[in-house]
DNA sequence: AATAAATATTGAACAGCGTTAAATAACAAG
DNA sequence: CTTGTTATTTAACGCTGTTCAATATTTATT
């Protein structure tokens, strides 16, 4: 039996998260059970529901973990690059969706805080993101749009053509690659 | 026992649908499962499987009659409205999404064949439905804009517009409403 | 230190799921 | 009427989320 001062319960919960994150990394979203997680960490079923209360609870840390990632690595690199900041965050958008598919996939699952409304926490860590982008955005508006709409609706864009893309619904061949129709975008809506 | 003779096969996979169909709007993609929809057939599991193989034939033969429902209703609804038919389209699909939500989600679901690559049948259900968007933007296209590719631009923004939306990724107050990014994002892309 | 209270962890149970395969019922042909 | 074909059922397997009493571990109290 795992004794219960192996790890404090904040330890047990990221741990949660870590081994999640795993799984999903190595088998995909549908690899993905409370079983699985736990007995990865050395624990049993149990001591999930103990830690989050119920499975959703716990899918929403996840996701929240997989947001802070994503939000560190994209401030990260955009320090790092040369390029417009806008244009290095929407070409990493489609690199993430791509090269962490099923992550990517675990964010817009159902399961994801699509039934239950997002807590604020949580609402607050995709505010984090969306900010990135507005910021991005302003040296390149036109002139009487608004920032934070103008971001939302180049947001949704950029997602549905990772969406449509990386389900197949496009078929991805010659101009209809996803950074071709990426490219398309941001002529339109930005400051020419 | 049920009678052999009750179905014709090509009933029995219609009636099979048909039920599917019945589930996903009432109880959601949740609720669907291969017993339920045989239950309701006054069928039983097994026979699901004989007559689809396996669930995921199933469940695309279910998207399938989704996507032709869909696309009669569009086609009607465009003759119908005096509308432009390219508003009337961008419209009628944020009315889609909101008006049955559960089929919307059932269409763009996991199971829907995002994991195995769509047959040839099905890819020309989509496509049949892509062609009525390319078709209403062609009017619309600024100069030098190839018809398909913009389309695609268009098809996948505003289903991104509509993923965001429903998922409530946008807080859709004020100038957030979908409705409000689609008038943005029509402006941004047509000739004006 | 010994005992009592609190709580973390387990493990079994339940209903449901997709899936398979053998048994059975229904039909068609000879 | 019998034989062969096949549609349909049924039971089983391993998995899922979820609950809850039993148990093990730790903390608090006497």
């Amino acid at each position: 039996m795992a004794r219960r001062s192996d790890h404090t319960p904040a330890e047990l919960k990221a741990l949660a998260v870590d081994k999640a994150i795993e799984i999903i990394d190595g088998s995909g979203v549908s690899g993905l059970s409370a079983r699985r997680v736990t007995a990865a960490m050395g624990y049993t079923v149990g001591t999930l529901y103990h830690a989050f209360g119920d499975l959703d609870t716990f899918l929403l840390h996840v996701n929240a973990r997989i947001l802070d990632d994503w939000h560190d690595d994209l401030l990260a690199g955009m320090k790092r690059s040369r390029k417009d900041p806008l244009f290095y965050l929407a070409d990493s958008y489609l690199a993430f969706a791509q090269q962490y598919r099923d992550r990517w996939v675990m964010l817009f699952s159902d399961g994801g805080g699509a039934a239950h409304e997002m807590p604020a926490w949580y609402a607050e860590k995709v505010s984090r993101l969306f900010f990135l982008l507005e910021n991005a955005l302003r040296p390149h508006l036109q002139a009487g749009d608004d920032p934070a709409q103008t971001a939302k609706l180049l947001w949704a864009s950029i997602h549905g053509i990772c969406v449509l893309s990386l389900t197949g619904k496009l078929d991805a061949t010659g101009a209809n690659k996803p950074e071709k129709l990426m490219a398309m975008l941001l002529d339109k809506v930005l400051e020419r």
